[in-house]
DNA sequence: ATTAATGCAAACACTTTGCAATGGA
DNA sequence: TCCATTGCAAAGTGTTTGCATTAAT
């Protein structure tokens, strides 16, 4: 479990359920994920405490935004540096660890101050893939 | 001008003007600065129409959705390969010309079919970065 | 006792939809 | 003429905000 006390925040039951969700937790869920999720063990869990909690987070470095889905946004618990597949047909987003060499040459830089990069790969995953060649067209 | 006649649509005023801004752009505009825009020459323009435009554009691979700022769509013309550069302030986007060697085993790739990929880096781009040295805080 | 966090509802921003009117082909 | 496209307004989605209440410290 995180430690959330120790950074001067309150340990309020709802912040705890929501951090015991995201721990280790590899799928990249959406706000309304999160909330649906952990209503169930505690009903009156308000989505707007969900983002509160995730922006809290977010700041902290707890946690990274992933935009990559236009339609919603997505949270990362995964601190280690990783990349993303994403399914284009399903929008399942899974992470690949493998680190590549991105050296950029002062030109390309454009005077730019670079913190960090992330790559993203596009296709099909193996169920999406599985139900096309089934599927009677 | 790209040639939008020959993919069998109506060639509207709308569309043309939609097409002509778009033409050679490197901005990386949002629905509603490209409908901003063109309002100016064309008052009657709907967003609607502005969001039609760019689903049948994108439709039909001459437009790329880029997925990178949660807050609101992008679009580029651009179609060459390129990876985009990311301000964190300002949130200008910049395309950036290089290939990488993103080559994956097979084990990372995780039974997914791959069809493409993208990179983004993150930093402060040079306006923001003077500002930033220049302000007194 | 303090003060931050919660929950609700209302407000927001962006995007999509329904549909009658319009105007390219 | 015909049917796709337009423009408007209304509806829809995801997210944020205001604020009184609650509860962690």
């Amino acid at each position: 479990m995180m430690k959330y006390k120790e950074l001067g925040l309150k340990l309020t039951p709802q912040r705890l359920s929501i951090l015991s969700y995201l721990e280790g937790n590899r799928e990249h869920p959406s706000a309304e994920e999160i909330h649906r999720k952990v209503s169930r063990k505690f009903p009156t869990m308000s989505l707007a405490t969900v983002y509160n909690t995730l922006e809290t987070l977010k700041r902290q470095g707890r946690l990274t935004e992933i935009t990559i889905d236009p339609d919603k946004r997505h949270f990362d618990p995964n601190l280690e540096k990783h990349h993303h597949l994403i399914c284009s047909k399903c929008k399942r987003i899974a992470d690949i660890q493998v680190e590549f060499d991105l050296a950029l040459t002062e030109e390309a830089i454009q005077g730019f101050e670079i913190t960090g990069s992330h790559v993203e790969f596009y296709g099909t995953c193996p169920d999406c893939r599985n139900k096309e060649t089934g599927e009677v067209k």
